[in-house]
DNA sequence: GCGAAATAGTACTAAAATAGTCCTACTTGT
DNA sequence: ACAAGTAGGACTATTTTAGTACTATTTCGC
């Protein structure tokens, strides 16, 4: 539950990639060899981080892909920003009426505070942290990164 | 982004209701009416939340749902874990070699940081929580309780 | 015992969001 | 002029989510 979107976990790869060759410019299909994505969705993906600000890019022959800022100054809340835009964690549904009941309608004050708090989490770590060596009980390889918000089942 | 699913948000609907209604059974009809949910939805998630713990039944006729526990031992962390089940945040595609990039793969760390700090306040509010009246500048009528997490675009 | 009222479980269908691809246009260096 | 690149949008397929329906089981009250 809570889980980004594939595009958005491939998107910061995509960061991280040029984030490593910082100074040069990468091409789409140099960040695709990289990262092993494909070619079509790097370049998707890509365009997106520009609009969204946190890449810049050179057109031509010898263009290519660059971060905007320095990585230490991308924070993860910027990257789920751009890639999956303005979402909001709860949200009634469109039928009018549903949340006019009393019962229905008090619960925004405590999802606001969750929100907020998931918010800051995302704050406080930059595309810098998220490219850090695992730590030293990390399985090197073959690495899955995914975490279970929930242990039990 | 990061948005629970709509029948999540409804199951808290479903289970705000429970705990109006402390000490006696509520039937699935009943919260039906109460919630203005359908019938159908409300009862698939008394179902799920019986299965989950977080509420018991009683069958057959004068049966019903109540919730398992008082609303304050009840946590947003519980609601959500029952109904959407254990995912993760991040999620390396199924791809094998995806993950084996050195680029790819150091980038779990800091993303259980940051799902440890959502856990954490999920933890922190309760059922009971969640159904405090709103403040004092919240408009009490036709609100939408979506909070935005990103106020960009 | 029988019927009504309820939950339990599962299977199915429809709708929506997501992922992924492709095509065309524009830009720039050689 | 041509090759190598990005820009943008349209499109398709897939997956997930939402919603519904049906059948079985349990229990109360008469």
């Amino acid at each position: 539950m809570l889980r980004m979107s594939k595009l958005t976990d491939y998107g910061t790869l995509v960061l991280a990639q040029l984030a490593v060759s910082e100074g040069r410019l990468a091409s789409a299909h140099q960040v695709s060899l990289d990262t092993r994505l494909s070619l079509p969705t790097v370049s998707k993906l890509l365009k997106s981080l520009v609009r969204a600000g946190l890449a810049v890019s050179q057109r031509g022959a010898r263009g290519g892909y660059a971060l905007s800022r320095p990585a230490e100054e991308i924070s993860a809340a910027d990257i789920l920003d751009a890639l999956e835009g303005p979402v909001a964690i709860t949200e009634c549904s469109s039928a009018p009426g549903l949340c006019e009941l009393e019962s229905s309608c008090r619960v925004g004050a405590a999802w606001q505070r969750i929100n907020v708090s998931i918010r800051e989490a995302l704050d406080e770590v930059s595309l810098a942290d998220l490219q850090q060596p695992s730590g030293p009980n990390m399985p090197p390889d073959r690495w899955k990164h995914a975490i279970r918000l929930s242990v039990k089942h």
